[in-house]
DNA sequence: CTGGTGAGTTGGTTTCTCCAACTCACTCTG
DNA sequence: CAGAGTGAGTTGGAGAAACCAACTCACCAG
């Protein structure tokens, strides 16, 4: 059976963080943005369509609600393991937005510990080589069952 | 003046690959498919929204209309030089989605020209190491001005 | 001449987004 | 103590986008 649409893990994840909203919140939960009302600030977003966003973001775990002041309650979104681990999904959009989007030099520069600014690179974790699309070979993929 | 949505080509890639499908569709094509229906049949999505998708990839410069057939006019979508640019970011997000977001094993393996399945890892171009979360420090983030 | 394929268009319904305004529970200032 | 400010949402209505099925048009194959 090949049919229906093609089982993937791409497909997968843009269930969880593909809708509009959803990484710039997270962008913002990385660069230190922790509260509501910033995070709104500084996406753009709408509050409503955040407050849904944020709340799907920590049903499926990839942030978490911590109270940090009762009476009112008050909370700060931080990172789950999940949450941390999009960290390089984030770079290397923000690298490919970089070189063939925005005009101009990029606007947000990070440094690395080893000192120079972070240029995001993508190897092959056994043999340490820059990964190339040439270098690479489909070896299995699955596809969903219709529904019949 | 801090006012404003933060500048930062998370965002601006958004803009352009952040709509539903678009990724899908270009998943699709790093797999092998050109042409429209396959994507259709392979991504699920609907024919309108995938026409109006592929129209704006091909727009923003991220693929290319390629006439293979005259009489009647067919053609093939191929990517271009910001179209293959995409593969790391869609590699690590694939990784995410097997590792957070898949239940099983991963639906969608590469082998490397190594000999290994692809694993792909996010390094520091300069000094070769694993960028990780506590290894780097915002040096400079701008923001839009407000239309004011 | 009927059926099939490739690549879309069209129309109507449902769903989502955006925005401004509103709420509620406080805290801070004069 | 009254009034303004802040943080974190919620509500309602308009407008945009997505979904789906059906339709078109051009060809080819039996």
């Amino acid at each position: 059976m090949t049919e229906g649409p093609r089982d993937c893990s791409i497909a997968n994840a843009m269930e969880v963080i593909g809708e509009r909203w959803s990484l710039l919140a997270l962008r913002e939960v990385f660069f230190g943005a922790r509260r509501f009302d910033q995070i709104v600030r500084n996406t753009g977003a709408s509050r409503d369509i955040l407050t849904a966003r944020l709340r799907k973001l920590v049903e499926t775990g990839i942030l978490e609600k911590r109270l940090y002041e009762e009476h009112p309650p008050r909370y700060e979104y931080v990172l789950t393991e999940a949450g941390h681990a999009l960290n390089h999904v984030l770079l290397n959009l923000m690298a490919w937005g970089d070189a063939y989007v925005t005009e101009g030099p990029p606007p947000t520069v990070w440094r690395h510990s080893c000192g120079e600014v972070l240029a995001p690179e993508t190897v092959c974790a056994h043999c340490r080589e820059p990964v190339r699309e040439k270098d690479m070979t489909l070896v299995r993929s699955s596809r969903r069952a219709t529904s019949s």
